[in-house]
DNA sequence: CAATGTTTTAAACAGTTGATTAATTTTTTG
DNA sequence: CAAAAAATTAATCAACTGTTTAAAACATTG
């Protein structure tokens, strides 16, 4: 995905740019200007290739979407136990946001301001289904403890994305270093894993 | 805070509307005549009384930064233990996100997007290194888990925050009926107080 | 090489933006 | 009530916005 090279193709480094620029100000911060400007390329140019701002920023917010989801895709409908699963779960989620620091707030800031231009965020994903229902089997089996499956949804989601949500506002609370923090991310990651581990099969 | 009754107050009028507007659509997304029309007055006005739309969103930032810190300000430095103090933490944000929806995604994304303007935003609340030297302590004593304070402090706002900030993601993965959500967001609640004191206390 | 198609550019357009102005209405006050 | 002060308005400003245009530069090909 987001290699270092900068691409010849045109079409490509304009939208590489647009990805940039939009993850960082999103829709409303960004002009086209700052695209063109990023991209090293004439205003005009942008409106050549992908027709207008909109569309342009309608592509990037898909691929955002479906990078986000394509991620765990596989691992959801996986053929193992949800002991295996949800581990893997949370530290596949934490690589993406890891590599891809903006993402969180970049989807939930635009599905929140421009739900309008976001086609691709309407269904419910057939994989996440799929892992709701196994959660659902886990409960009746007596696996897990009985909690409904969409608790365990958001649990995950909430204990990897929140840390890369409030950087800002953990380094203001705890003051803490920069090198520091990254190994209290790292750190998290285990200790979220454990919590939620312990919290579903130890009842 | 919020009243319904518009105030006859042209001043307080305008900050209320300002509120509201950069809440729902913050800072870039937000014009002047967008918070004259939700305010119902002429364009200048604005101006007349706050000197320009920085200087207004900067009030409005900055009430909502207090709003934030003050509702657990007192909890946190109570002398009361973990044990207690912890659970009514995580009500009382709940509480304050569930009265104000928009709060936490506003705080993230503008802290992110405009730190140049947020003066407020700087210093760590004392409130918060007391209730992080109460974590130490406890862990010293072998009350609670051996953590780093700060991991307590993320869990919190993590599992708080982030059902607010994912109510359109959830929507979209689970179909569920708004009457429903209310109910599980309630049951959210208990479920991570459950999991955060287990996590905590019991090891 | 000339003709043709593609890519890129500078310049311009109409609409919107935050802000100011100068005039008008409303309120206060002596 | 009249004069002064404060609040409100419509009109206007220059800067910026997304987009388009028409011309230039470049590449392709017969």
């Amino acid at each position: 995905m987001s290699e270092d090279t900068v691409p010849q193709n045109t079409e490509e480094r304009i939208k590489e740019a647009a990805r940039k620029v939009f993850m960082e100000k999103g829709f409303d911060g960004t002009t086209t200007r700052d695209i063109a400007e990023a991209a090293g390329i004439n205003v005009a140019l942008t409106n050549y290739y992908f027709r207008s701002k909109e569309k342009l920023f309608r592509m990037i917010f898909e691929d955002a979407h479906r990078e986000f989801f394509h991620e765990s895709h596989e691992l959801l409908q996986r053929p193992i136990s949800l002991r295996e699963k949800i581990p893997q779960l949370i530290a596949s989620d934490f690589r993406l946001f890891a590599k891809n620091p903006n993402l969180s707030l970049f989807l939930i800031t635009e599905r929140h301001r421009h739900p309008e231009l976001l086609a691709t965020a309407k269904e419910a994903p057939p994989a996440v289904l799929f892992f709701l229902n196994q959660v659902q089997e886990a409960v009746t089996q007596g696996e897990i403890r009985p909690v409904a499956p969409a608790h365990v949804l958001q649990l995950i989601m909430a204990n990897v994305q929140f840390v890369f949500l409030s950087k800002p506002i953990m380094f203001q609370c705890t003051n803490i270093s920069p090198t520091a923090y990254a190994e209290f991310v790292s750190q998290h990651q285990q200790l979220v894993t454990q919590m939620i581990m312990i919290y579903l099969f130890d009842f």
